[in-house]
DNA sequence: GAGATAGTTCGGTGGGGGCCGAAGTGTTGT
DNA sequence: ACAACACTTCGGCCCCCACCGAACTATCTC
């Protein structure tokens, strides 16, 4: 296959819009899963998949399985200097301020399910690790009983259930483990309850009110500085 | 339209085999006509009509006609740029050595034509316009007494006949004119004569021969650094 | 185990676009 | 005027591929 071959092969990738969206979904370097890229393709999960396939099979992108899901991201930062270049080619705009800002946004605190992740999310799960609440493991999470009596004043005490009690999980834009299982979910829970954090619509991201910051800073010793 | 679906169009635009190879033929900075991308892009010169339209619609290439020629262009550094990329993303060779040497023999000779062109050729226009043998203008050239004597005593006089005596004819390469017209062809024949330069197979690219080298040197003060 | 959810594979449909032959326009050179 | 040449436009053919509905697998929760 000749050189013009293989550049074209590959500009015929980001030629069609599904997959052009798909890729510019990941600019900012997030992970995201099959669906939440449908979604920004305007396709249905179906043709998702197969350009998914397309674009890990060109190694333009790098999928990793966790769970029941499987998140998606650039395969290396050629690929998005690449799609810069295309852009600044294509139009005016080099980005739209409010993608930027909604992707800083999803960086700074976010869902993962039904628990905290984002700077935020590890933010919390490296407190409890450095004041000897918690201890992680590779695939697990161990309260100690300070701990636990931590999280029972705090009102964030799991309920008991089949589902995993707490388990370390990748945070897709620190690149650091985050808690999830029925801790993470208890956790989440309770900082909604207290408002310190409010969910916004049509977005996995969360904003931090004004007494989040505080008692974030009082009870966890975090300051974010997003 | 928005930005996603821009960025789409320009790369769907880059995503045919016939279009690559004509921008690749581009990117070393020279002008070619239609039917010399058309032969590059292994098509019909009608395809490559239509593809050349698209491709200038679209702002990659500019094109400029001359005579019943029109030459084309990488419209911009940025498209350069762009090409690159995607092939930085495509393949482990960023360009292979074959390619840009030829590119780099035609900018030194080639012909145009009848005449000749690349540094050769301007080197030629330059050093009759300094010594006062030769007064070139916008859209035609006159050669002095002294001139016409230097000629005849080189063996490049002009022979008679209804095309045009002499014209300048911008070089795409130099970005600045040689000569044209039946002084050029006079000129080029005349060196070929002499030995000074030879042909190449499927080229138009010529080099310079050790008489060829002494010989500019001596009788037009040329010194090619290439 | 049952139900829900994420993701994939398969088959059929439809539209877009690349390709060339033929014919038309404009320019060059004798 | 005439031939040669560069280039374009038109018309029709055909293939490729994006798309979705339906069905299947894998994982998680209860």
């Amino acid at each position: 296959m000749s050189n013009t071959t293989r550049m074209a092969s590959i500009a015929a990738l980001l030629g069609d819009p599904a997959r052009a969206n798909i890729l510019t979904a990941l600019m900012d370097g997030r992970a995201l899963t099959a669906k939440e890229l449908a979604f920004a393709a305007h396709v249905t999960p179906q043709t998702a998949s197969g350009h998914l396939a397309q674009l890990t099979a060109a190694s333009l992108l790098s999928a990793e399985k966790q769970g029941r899901h499987r998140y998606f991201r650039l395969a290396s930062p050629l690929v998005g200097q690449m799609l810069e270049s295309v852009m600044a080619v294509a139009g005016p705009e080099p980005t739209t301020p409010t993608t930027w800002r909604g992707g800083e946004a999803l960086r700074t605190a976010r869902t993962c399910y039904d628990h905290l992740a984002g700077r935020l999310g590890v933010a919390l799960a490296d407190s409890l690790t450095r004041t000897g609440h918690l201890a992680l493991s590779q695939d697990g999470g161990e309260l100690t009983e300070r701990g636990h009596a931590f999280l029972c004043d705090f009102g964030a005490e799991p309920p008991p259930g089949k589902r995993v009690f707490c388990r370390p999980c990748l945070d897709w834009s620190e690149r650091r483990p985050h808690i999830a299982g029925r801790l993470g979910a208890a956790l989440a829970t309770r900082c909604l309850d207290l408002k310190w954090i409010e969910r916004q619509r049509d977005s996995r991201a969360v904003t931090i009110t004004p007494a989040g910051t505080q008692g974030f800073t009082e009870t966890f010793g975090i300051e974010l500085t997003g």
